[in-house]
DNA sequence: TATGAAAATGCGGAACA
DNA sequence: TGTTCCGCATTTTCATA
C-alpha cells in the first residue's frame, strides 16, 4: 500500500492522540470529515494500523519496577521455543519479549510491584518455564523512552 | 486513587480497544453511559491513563527489523546522563530506552528497515550520541509479546 | 446537508459513613 | 447530615450517508 504525506499526517496524529474525533482529524489534516473517514477505514483495513490501545501508568497501577531479563533455554528446536513463548505470554507482567540472535536466546522486559514481587514472578513464572537454562536479570533506574511504533518524522509527514 | 473491579473491567477494555465508543463500553461493563463516562474521565485525571495511542505496523511502514542494544557511557555523572538521554529521546527510531543497573548503562530498542538502515543509524546517531564509550547491538529474529503497560488480570477485573 | 447516534452536563435520588 | 456514586433527561456534538 501506498502512503502519501496526508496518510502520514493522519497516523502521527492517531499515534499521538488514538481517540481523536474523525472530525476533529479531518480538520486537524486539512480534509473533509468524508474523505478522512475513508483513508482512515484503508489504513486500517489495510494493516497499517494494528489497533488502538490506552496507555496505562505502570507506576499508577502499582508496578514501579522494570526488569529486563536475558534467558537462554537449553536448546533452540522451534519446539521448545514455542513452548516457551506460549508459556511467556501467559505471563501478565511480561511487558516486552523478543527472540534474538546473539548471547542469550530472549529479551524479555517484566513489569513488578518491587523486588519482593519480582521474586515471586521470578520463581512462579520465569523458572517454571519449560527448557529454560540460565535467567538474568537487570533492573532499570528510569524509563528514558517508551513508544510501540516509531515516530513519523516530520520530513515524511 | 482506590480503584475497584469496575475500574479495572474499564481499563482492561481500553486497553484492548482504545477507540470504543462510551456507550458500548458502558454496556460491555454494564453500567450506564454517565457513569461510565464519569469513571473515564477520573482515570483519565488521575494518571491511570497516560493517553491513548494507534499502534502502527512497524512491518507495514517499512521496518522490518528491531535490534536491542546495549549502550555503556564514560562515566555515570547525572550530566553526562542527561545529555546522551537527551539526545537519544531525538533519535525517531528508537523505540525504547532504560538506564539500568549493572554492566551497560542502557538497553536501548531500535526499529530499522533493514540491517544497511541499521548501519546507517548506528554510525549516524548511536556512535554520535555524546559519552558513548561501548555499543553492543543484538538483533531479534521475532517478537513475541510487545505492550506498552501490563495486563490487567481478570481476577483483579 | 440531514438524520440518527453518541457524549457532556445538570439534577434528583439511593447507599453509606 | 454530608459525601459519593448511580441513572435519567436535556442539550450539544459528532459520524455517516
Amino acid at each position: 500500500m501506498a502512503l502519501d504525506r496526508i496518510d502520514f499526517a493522519i497516523l502521527d496524529t492517531l499515534q499521538k492522540d488514538g481517540r481523536i474525533s474523525n472530525s476533529a482529524l479531518a480538520e486537524k489534516i486539512g480534509l473533509s470529515q468524508s474523505a478522512c473517514s475513508r483513508r482512515l477505514d484503508q489504513l486500517e483495513k489495510s494493516g497499517v494500523i494494528e489497533g488502538y490501545h490506552a496507555r496505562l501508568s505502570n507506576g499508577a497501577l502499582g508496578h514501579r519496577m522494570t526488569a529486563i531479563v536475558h534467558i537462554s533455554l537449553s536448546g533452540q528446536f522451534e519446539k521448545s521455543l514455542a513452548e516457551f513463548e506460549a508459556a511467556i505470554k501467559r505471563c501478565p507482567n511480561v511487558l516486552s519479549c523478543h527472540l534474538m540472535s546473539g548471547e542469550y536466546d530472549y529479551v524479555v522486559r517484566i513489569a513488578a510491584k518491587d523486588l519482593e514481587d519480582y521474586e515471586r514472578i521470578h520463581k512462579e513464572w520465569l523458572t517454571a518455564m519449560p527448557h529454560v537454562i540460565k535467567i538474568n536479570s537487570s533492573f532499570a533506574l528510569r524509563e528514558v523512552v517508551d513508544r510501540t511504533s516509531m515516530g513519523i518524522r516530520p520530513e515524511t509527514a
